[in-house]
DNA sequence: TTGAATTAATTAGTGTACGAATGATATTAT
DNA sequence: ATAATATCATTCGTACACTAATTAATTCAA
């Protein structure tokens, strides 16, 4: 097996144990981890609207706009019209959303946290390089942005 | 923000990089990435069952089955129920599941690979080795199964 | 000022991914 | 032998997560 494969077979191990925990605290809370991160994000910025929140934690308007959907019907949040642009929505917690907030558990599970705190400054240091640098490197977004530095010199960009 | 927090961030973006990713292969290929990951299984060991499938590559039994509707509904494998164990169905490529395969294009981008391989031999081992702490670090399949050897001594299970 | 382009949010449709419950079989214990 | 237990695959219901298409509103240009 190849060094890359056997990355992605870790790597698909973390995203399913972040998806079980989410699943858990769902179960737990009332409150899967997509829905707890947009309600920590209105609870900063009172009145954000849905593309700020989507923007910030790199997900579609779409997929925000059902999880907004689930928190709206459970009475987490409200959304308000912007007068000033009416293509806008604007959200603001109600004294539920904010008292969820208040009880809200970790992101990761607590046993990781542990570990990982228990971990040397400067282990936890090198995990996260590793993992910002991995993140940069799936980012394809800067393909299209350098393409004169391919090997085989200046090329233009048609 | 605590340094835990920011990995999730990144965390988060090499998940959605992935997902991403497979959303376009199945564009462009008409196969998404766990679809290609069980059509090479069942490549690799004809006649295996779902719930070693499952096993293998680390997700339900309930998400393989899924994931079998739609490659069976397109013929590329057909179940066939076990004679000694009726349980149980084994799974088997069509021609045509074969010859998917045969263009099956690599599970992570390409530009991941090639930054990854331009990468010295020990950053590779070490970035694998993250990976593979950090899975290990979210497994909490070994929680219950040494509680003996928490800081405070020996201890009962009771 | 009117028409074109852009932007914001939503809707529709597809594909994961899970646990719990179900139905059919096998295995084990009495 | 039969009753209890376990295993395997599936179905059901829920929640993400995406793109593409839609609706509504704003901005820009001729």
């Amino acid at each position: 097996m190849k060094k890359y494969e056997s990355l992605l077979v870790s790597l698909r191990k973390v995203i399913r144990a972040i998806d079980l925990y989410s699943k858990k605290l769902s179960k737990e809370t009332g409150l899967t981890s997509p829905q707890l991160i947009v309600l920590q994000h209105i609870s900063n910025s009172d009145g954000v609207m849905v593309k700020d929140i989507a923007t910030n934690i790199n997900l579609s308007s779409a997929t925000v706009t059902s999880i907004l959907d689930r928190l709206e019907a459970r009475g987490f949040l409200i959304r308000e019209r912007s007068v000033v642009d009416k293509r806008k929505v604007e959200l603001h917690l109600t004294d539920e959303g904010a008292a969820a907030i208040k009880e809200s558990p970790t992101l990761l599970q607590q046993h990781f946290i542990t570990r990982f705190e228990a971990m040397e400054e400067w282990e936890q240091s090198q995990m996260l390089a590793t993992m910002e640098r991995m993140a940069m490197m799936m980012d394809a977004s800067d393909i299209d942005a350098a393409p004169m530095l391919q090997v085989g010199g200046i090329q233009t960009t048609e």
